[in-house]
DNA sequence: TGAACATATGAGCAGATGCTCATGTATTGC
DNA sequence: GCAATACATGAGCATCTGCTCATATGTTCA
């Protein structure tokens, strides 16, 4: 019976945090769209207002809002007012990391 | 007009990659379910067969078989045959890299 | 060849997703 | 206050997803 109560390493670990399991996945959920990754990469340079967002995407004004929403509440963007307008940036440089080896590795699939 | 034939830098090399942006929401993509989570966090460690993953997963044979199947269309694990088994492993360590970074940013959310 | 085990595949369905349209809420300036 | 601009939100819909069930295909061994 012992034998169940050793210690959780590696794979066991692993399987049994469900929670990091989870979190882990809304993570590549949220980059897993087209619209949202696009948004996430214009936000890599620079911060941007929606409707300097919707100069890149070509979806609509309430789409962009829409995901803008989902990222926030997933902790992937900022936002702050700014009179009229609504300012949005990376929440923080996590989201960069995977974006960029996101398309690293993409690149070299196609080679 | 010459203004817009400048070369394409940062952002706009960004966007203009399609097939870049298009290939990393599908590897992301991949990464975004439990139960493929979970099928390639076991592969991280040892490759598997089905019926071993079968024993880590609590879905059904078939849903393990067709979420292998999309992993190995998009090119995330690789298969073999050995005697009745098939045999599943990580097809390169890029997988394991974004597995390992996201459980990373998935648990340093939480504190 | 036929039984047993291992894996793959197709159908079908319930729930999730991403979009647009319409409309609501903020903020600014006249 | 009122119009104009910027953004957010709810409803509704077509499409996509992930699962199970049933069944087909592969492989081994007697």
């Amino acid at each position: 019976m012992g034998d169940k109560e050793r210690p959780l390493t590696g794979l066991d670990a692993f399987l049994a945090d469900e929670d990091a399991i989870y979190g882990a996945t809304q993570i590549f959920d949220a980059l897993s769209d087209y619209t949202r990754f696009q948004i996430l990469g214009a936000l890599m340079t620079a911060e941007r207002s929606v409707t300097e967002l919707q100069e890149i995407c070509p979806v609509s004004q309430s789409a962009i809002s829409h995901q803008l929403r989902l990222l926030r509440d997933r902790g992937l963007v900022a936002q702050r007012r700014e009179g009229q307008r609504s300012i949005y940036s990376l929440a923080d440089d996590h989201v960069a990391t995977l974006i960029s080896v996101g398309l690293e590795h993409a690149g070299e699939e196609l080679s």
